[in-house]
RNA sequence: GGCCCGUUCGUCUACCGGUUAGGACACCAGAUUUUCAUUCUGGUAAUAGGGGUUCGAUUCCCCUACGGGCUACCA
């Protein structure tokens, strides 16, 4: 009897997928899967003056990234298409003038120097209850006129009539009774004079088209509300309306106010969820995903903000997530986004990781440092060694080259001042000592080492470190037996050779 | 200005009338690692203010303050 679970995300592709964005996406695909509905990418296109061509696909691409595939989109689909509001223009128009035909609308014929006018002179003007019979509209021009002006095409708009005192009351599944007095708003325009219909229209016809069960969106929504209420008690009927949910926002760092992506640049972090290159400037800006995020960690990292489950456990899955996330425990106050706490998801993710799932990943790293790696065992061990020393996934070249290639540069003044004779001999007696060894691994490796320094009077300390530069470069790295270890061998016994070399 | 939403450590938060107000990030100290990082242990640190209701308020109500959002032919 009760009606599907379906929840939309309705973006408008106007740039990159922010923050904000990827968590509203988030809740409404935890939520649809949760109770086995379905989640539907709907895409309000209806400005065109800020429409970016690409940001559609873009949005998409950050979703499948995610992990959180629509059932229903431009691209992948489905039985209430189309999925673009723009496409669907000629559908708005006519339920616009059945509100004016029941009573609930008006044309306006104000032209925007009027209303720029209007606006100078009275501060605080608003189109209302409260001024629209001073307007240049259908309420109060003779109905001849109106028929006039509109059989001579005289641009116009189709405004909203919003009662002059009425409570308006919603429950929120975040937030509770929330109400408001129709004397507040304003008359919001319904259809433009483009004849593409404004957010307001859009969404409830769409909504009702689609047969949305349940509509989350940003706090930023809430004092539209009332408008969208009144849209839907007379085109559709209250007891059609979905289950309104609107999130709390994610606010800057430092000070206070939403999260922008100027804020992001300014304190150096990222808040698209992928690369974004704005096609009219050119500029690029960095993405979570490319940073070196993992999309696990991304999630779990936005689910946080904003919600918990009343548990200590912050690290989730996504299937755990679908599982345990529930609408009443979102929070109702905004979070400040915290970079660090971002970095810490990742590394605890990356931390937790199998090697062969951060595989692929680590490749393109590699080979965006000039190395290839092709023996996948090798590498595997490789990612188990350091991983725990990566917090993001460019960390991990940076702590693994010297397992694929002989460091270039050593850092010799880390060894030079206490390097002599006794430590060139010691070297070059363990050499030897190793070219006999027939086991190769960390254990033997150590022993045979520690054996031989015991035997030259050397302090195991004083030579650990100059091998570890002869291996690996720097002051930096796992333990060097296990790069030893790994490395091979002939690996070992060169690095070291070459290092005598250069330290003469 | 008006309307709406919100307010617990620096930050994210737990507690849905009775707790030494708990955890995480960050920070500080110690241990481990004869590197760096990890890890482990410990520490500093919070209920915006004022009224109610109640035997008892972080928790419920009101006021104030503060913060945020909205107030476009943008979403």
């Amino acid at each position: 009897m009760s009606k599907k679970i379906r929840v939309r995300f309705a973006p408008s592709p106007t740039g990159g997928l922010h923050l904000g964005g990827v968590r509203t996406a988030l809740y409404n695909y935890l939520f649809a899967r949760q109770l086995g509905g379905d989640f539907i990418l709907r895409v309000e296109d209806t400005d065109q003056n800020r429409f970016v061509p690409g940001a559609e696909q873009y949005i998409i691409d950050c979703l499948q990234w995610c992990g959180l595939v629509p059932d229903e989109s431009p691209v992948h689909g489905g039985a209430y298409g189309p999925y673009r509001q723009s496409e669907r223009k000629a559908t708005y128009g006519q339920y616009a003038e059945q509100l004016v035909k029941d009573g609930h609308a008006y044309y306006a014929f104000d032209t925007p120097a009027d209303l720029d006018a209007q606006r100078a002179s009275t501060p605080n003007f608003q189109y209302s209850y409260a001024t629209r019979q001073a307007m240049k509209n259908s309420l109060t021009l003779p109905a001849a006129e109106t028929t006039a002006l509109l059989a001579a095409q005289t641009p116009h708009v189709i405004r909203i009539k919003m009662p002059g005192n009425e409570d308006i009351t919603f429950t929120d599944m975040i937030r509770g009774a929330v109400s408001f007095n129709s004397s507040q708003s304003d008359d919001k325009v319904l259809l433009k004079a483009d004849g593409m219909p404004t957010y307001h229209l859009a969404v409830v016809v769409d909504d009702y088209l689609m047969q949305i069960s349940h509509a989350f969106r940003g706090e930023e929504w809430l004092p539209s509300a009332p408008v969208h209420i009144q849209l839907w008690k007379h085109l559709f009927g209250l007891e059609h309306m979905p289950q309104w949910a609107h999130l709390p926002l994610i606010l800057k760092p430092d000070g206070n106010g939403k999260l922008s992506k100027r804020d992001a640049d300014r304190l150096g972090f990222p808040i698209f969820a992928m690369n974004w290159t704005d096609p009219k400037t050119n500029e690029l800006t960095k993405g979570f995903r490319e940073l070196g995020f993992l999309p696990e960690a991304f999630t779990n990292m936005l689910a946080m903000l904003g919600w918990n489950d009343g548990t200590e456990q912050e690290i989730f899955s996504l299937e755990e997530l679908v599982n345990r996330f529930s609408m009443d425990r979102v929070h109702k106050n905004g979070a400040k986004f915290d970079y660090e706490k971002a970095k810490w998801y990742n590394h605890e993710w990356i931390k937790g990781a199998k090697a062969e799932s951060l595989r692929s990943k680590v490749k393109e790293q590699l080979k965006i440092s000039g190395i290839t790696a092709t023996d996948d065992v090798y590498l595997d061990k490789v990612i188990t060694l350091v991983k725990d020393r990566c917090t993001l996934l460019p960390d991990f070249p940076q702590q693994s080259t010297f397992f694929f290639t002989a460091p270039q540069q050593l850092d010799l003044d880390a060894v030079k001042p206490k390097w002599n004779e006794q430590k060139k001999l010691f070297f070059a007696e363990a050499i030897l000592q190793f070219e006999l060894m027939q086991q190769w691994d960390a254990p033997d490796l150590e022993k045979e080492f520690k054996e031989l320094a015991a035997a030259n009077q050397i302090k195991p300390g004083d030579v650990l470190m100059p091998l570890r530069v002869m291996l690996v470069g720097g002051k930096f790295g796992p333990a060097v037996f296990d790069i030893a270890a790994l490395i091979g061998k002939a690996e070992t016994i060169e690095r070291i050779k070459t290092a005598i070399n250069k330290l003469g």
